[in-house]
DNA sequence: AAGCAGAGGTAAGGTCTC
DNA sequence: CCAAGAGACCTTACCTCT
């Protein structure tokens, strides 16, 4: 999380006692409860019991909805009921919900479900936007509270940590139970919030047992309760099983953990790869020994944006060309930010029918400045068809490099790089759009 | 000249998570 | 007709160097 730190450097101990302490091992897994919606209901205590949609993070609705319909500027929740949609429609646009609260819930309005079906399915919600600020400040405050009391934490987004209770004073008592306790009230007190706790022999474990026992509870899971409280649980608990993996398991006749357990890691392999394969199996048997990891260098930087309707590289030139140039200054602006240059520049493209599209470049040179970050990106722009409308477009900085840090590039001969028109155009568009990305 | 193997880099697409 | 944004990581393919 942006501004978080962990206090304390990385215990390299972590690792190396890793082997001594494999017996006693007790890694907690911390998820705040409704963690957006339960900020918005301490601002709002009104709103408890009422079906509310939050979401969007879209300029517009935070417009409509900090400024009101009156554009009395209060920051007020509204009510926006159903012959209100045309209105709605043009601010929420293409946004999608981030969380409902439960009432809403059981309207079937959940998160990442764009806002008008969202509307459609619950009339009388009252949107409201996510105030990330707010969120932020949350989130610091229950990690901070978290690191006082047990200072090896891992950052898993805004709601989530893994903790690592093993060498914490009490850390083993009842499995964990009672630090999980003490970390669950000072949160409380400190926030008002409420998390639900799992802990177990390791994090794939831990993050499982934190769904046990929602809101506002615990679970201590131990290695001899893999049959009888994984198994029985669908492949899609697993962290790291998403829609596509549990589509094809579905296929092949596996629905639990303990179907995915008895198959055989070969024929797993066979399937879906041998690194995936081997994975899963040992995830199906509980095992996983990955270190609580307290801090991390990021990989990547981005922006996307999705316009408010879908854009043609040719007749929509100027707007796409002013949006591409602001994103690619935000880039920077993001990289100069946190300290960091960035050696390979991206570009990322959604065209009306959803399908994406990619093309990065590595220079030989780190930078982030935001007309470099801008001309790279450009190039890339060059290499990919625009003859289909755009509904977004992205730019990413990767190979990141702490400035003033940057690894000396090794002047190999012949350090290709450059513009060297690659295999595959996937109809690279050659003449046709050569006028267009020219524009660019 | 051609071929193989392994390592490491680069590129493109895809999956998953919150 | 509807489907955000940011980031991590994986797979595959291809390239170069040794």
């Amino acid at each position: 999380m942006d501004g978080v730190t962990n206090a304390s450097p990385a215990l390299p101990c972590a690792n190396i006692d890793a082997p001594a302490a494999a017996g006693r091992r007790r890694i907690a897994h911390l998820d705040m409860d409704a963690f957006f919606a339960s900020v918005e209901l301490l601002r709002y205590p009104q709103l408890k019991g009422l079906p509310v949609v939050i979401g969007g993070g879209r300029r517009k609705v935070d417009e409509l909805l900090l400024q009101g319909p009156d554009g009395n500027g209060l920051r007020e929740p509204h009510f926006i009921p159903v012959e209100d949609f045309p209105l709605l429609k043009d601010y929420v646009g293409r946004g999608v919900i981030t969380t409902a609260t439960y009432p809403a819930r059981q309207f079937g309005v959940g998160s990442a479900m764009g806002m008008m079906k969202a509307a459609r399915l619950c009339p009388q919600a009252i949107v409201l936007p996510v105030d990330f600020d707010e969120v932020r400040r949350f989130s610091r405050l229950f990690k901070s509270t978290i690191m006082d009391i047990a200072p090896v934490m891992q950052d898993r987004g805004v709601d989530e940590v893994y903790v690592d209770f093993t060498d914490v004073p009490g850390g083993q008592r009842e499995g964990g139970r009672v630090l999980a306790r003490l970390i669950q009230k000072s949160i409380f007190d400190v926030t008002g919030l409420t998390c639900s706790i799992g802990v177990a022999p390791n994090r794939l474990l831990a993050k499982m047992a934190s769904e046990f026992n929602k809101p506002n509870g615990i679970s201590i899971v131990y290695e001899e309760d893999l049959q009888s409280k994984i198994w029985p649980l669908h492949v899609r608990k697993i962290n790291g099983i998403g829609p596509k993996a549990g589509e094809k398991l579905a296929r092949l006749g596996v629905e639990t953990i303990g179907q995915l357990a008895a198959q055989d890691e070969q024929w797993l392999m066979g399937h879906f790869g041998k690194s995936t394969g081997a994975w899963m199996h040992r995830v199906s048997w509980g095992r996983d020994d990955s270190p609580v990891v307290t801090e991390s260098e990021p990989v990547s930087m981005s922006r996307e944006t999705t316009f408010d309707r879908d854009l043609h590289a040719v007749r929509d030139r100027a707007e796409l060309g002013a949006i591409f140039t602001d994103l690619c200054m935000r880039v920077a602006e993001d990289l100069k930010r946190k300290g960091y240059v960035a050696r390979t520049i991206g570009i990322k493209l959604r065209y009306d029918d959803f399908k994406i599209a990619t093309r990065d470049h590595t220079a030989s040179m780190y930078t982030a400045d935001g007309a470099t970050i801008r001309q790279l990106a450009g190039q890339c722009l060059k290499r990919v068809p625009l003859d289909k409308r755009l509904r977004l477009l992205g730019v990413r900085a990767s190979t990141l490099a702490r400035l003033g840090e940057e690894p000396a590039l090794a002047p190999r001969a012949g350090a290709q790089a450059d513009a060297r028109p690659r295999r595959q155009g996937v109809g690279d568009v050659e003449g046709g759009s050569g006028g267009t990305a020219s524009l660019f």
